[in-house]
DNA sequence: CGCGTGTACCGGTACCACTGGTACACATAG
DNA sequence: CTATGTGTACCAGTGGTACCGGTACACGCG
């Protein structure tokens, strides 16, 4: 398994597993059922610590990503709905906020956005279908 | 002034500064030319250090929103493009094909999450409305 | 039992946000 | 000129977090 970790990112090496993985089920380059590699075999393979995947699993976890199985392994989990779902939907909500002012200032209407979203959109699902070939 | 700061919150103290202060521009509560507190009366209003003001003041000016004039006082600027804007429509983009992935997560397909982009839109346009009265 | 799994510690390093304080450079008013 | 108000630049110190390296434990399975 290869993700693209980037050790000089702003962003914390275990969020970068967390989004990638994440991102790769979304793919569907990884499916319900599929086998994870082991903490210290993933860390090995990445280059970091143990520490870092293991953390990085218990957020996939919470998020109801992936499924742990103590002395068996982790595995990618059917989907289901998580209990704090209507959070995350507000939290999603709360997102777009920012895009939209984030637009303003970038003197950039809405209808741009709008625009903008539909062609990341198009562009989203092109790379779901490269990747599932 | 007035700004909503939570120093329990994870988002740096100074970064709710330059989120608060961009979103009063987007929806009008700040209009060029308005006079922005000194960063040390901010500060006591805020019961925050004047450091941590002077460094949401740079970033605000780094990012066009403000323009400082030593030794009279900081006023919000008159909208003018970046010269990365770019680079941060980019950005702009990222964003939302993450939420793209999130949504995935939420089992929420594409058509949903694009009405809930318009049901945002829709709302964010009331909040200003209201803050402009 | 032995092995592989996730998990839970610990000590230590590094970085960042924030505070409190002081000092400096500039613009303006008196 | 001085005095005041402004943004800016330091510094030392504290607290929190990410990460590492290591060790140890608990569980499932053969």
């Amino acid at each position: 398994m290869w993700l693209p970790i980037d050790p000089r990112s702003p962003k914390p090496v275990y969020q970068q597993v967390v989004d990638a993985v994440k991102e790769a089920v979304a793919k569907g380059m990884l499916e319900p059922g599929d086998r994870m590699p082991a903490v210290r075999e993933l860390a090995s393979q990445l280059t970091i610590n143990h520490n870092t995947v293991a953390r990085a699993y218990q957020e996939l976890e919470r998020d109801r990503v992936i499924e742990v199985l103590r002395g068996r392994g982790t595995f990618i989990a059917t989907s289901r709905p998580c209990p704090d779902r209507d959070a995350r939907v507000r939290a999603v909500a709360a997102r777009i906020r920012e895009l939209l002012i984030e637009a303003h200032h970038l003197q950039m209407n809405e209808e741009e956005l709008l625009e903008l979203f539909q062609v990341t959109l198009r562009e989203w699902r092109q790379e779901r279908r490269q990747a599932q070939a």
